[in-house]
DNA sequence: TTTCTATTTAGAATAATTCTAATTATCATT
DNA sequence: AATGATAATTAGAATTATTCTAAATAGAAA
């Protein structure tokens, strides 16, 4: 079985979970984030969706991706007022942005970071999420892993 | 001699320090935000600026938040694609966004742990700033420190 | 099939922010 | 105090990422 049918069918997996359809256009957005992890925008997205899904609307990248990150299967990134990007990244890690560069790269953080990072909230703040954002310049670049 | 003179004073040296002038526009956006620190948008800003300066321009507003943001006076910040709000609180803290009521609250950091955080990065990483937004809901609320 | 609902689609609408060009204020020199 | 140079403010237009709308299509269930 390919990666990509092997994707699909995690993809058809989750989505049914949430009492969602497996479409073509939710596959291949999927699919186009697992294989260039590069934290595309909703634009770069419909770019490289179109080639294999030419009909592809926006509107339905937006709705494909929104639907993903419900489905917990992608993060939503935003850094200050730029078009928010996407991460299929499911490992515990932070974001840093290179200010130079504005390209993002996933850092992996031990999960007992992610503790001490929440135990500091006070007793009555319960949080669902804890999200870490480094900026600044990267001077070398490591090839990400999966 | 007032607080607000005090602020206006500590205001007009660090701008000074970054070679632009003491405006009563800048006077009076870094007062407002001083005066309430619930974390307004821009326009936020705007409505209770007006108040003391009327003829003020929502363009101003914003050149002020973004000049007091280059001085290190202010930060601004991001929770999804909602508008930027600003934030006064020079103390390191993170910030808490409850998703019920849409409040931000600054949750106070130990300096050591901002160290333990950054040092999850990889040798080449060099951070200028470090956020981290905790997402959730605070089922108490305590009145915020100064 | 037929029906019901989910999904997609194109294009219009929205909204926060930035830009533009003109005016006004302020500073440094004369 | 007047002058000239630069900084800051202003109103309104422009931009742009995103969401909305309403109609068309597809898929599942009956």
């Amino acid at each position: 079985m390919s990666t990509a049918t092997h994707n699909a069918e995690a993809l058809a997996q989750k989505l049914s979970d949430s009492g969602l359809r497996s479409t073509p256009q939710r596959e291949v957005v999927y699919d186009v984030l697992l294989r260039k992890r590069d934290h595309p925008t909703a634009d770069e997205v419909f770019a490289r969706v179109k080639s294999g899904l030419p009909t592809i609307s926006l509107a339905t990248v937006y709705n494909c991706l929104e639907t993903l990150v419900q489905c917990d299967l992608v993060r939503a990134v935003n850094f200050e007022r730029s078009p928010t990007r996407y991460c299929p990244n499911l490992r515990p890690h932070a974001h840093f942005h290179d200010e130079q560069t504005g390209k993002t790269h996933d850092i992996d953080l031990p999960p007992e970071l992610l503790e001490k990072v929440s135990a500091v909230l006070p007793v009555g703040y319960d949080a669902k999420s804890v999200e870490i954002i480094f900026r600044g310049k990267a001077t070398k670049t490591v090839a990400s892993r999966d």
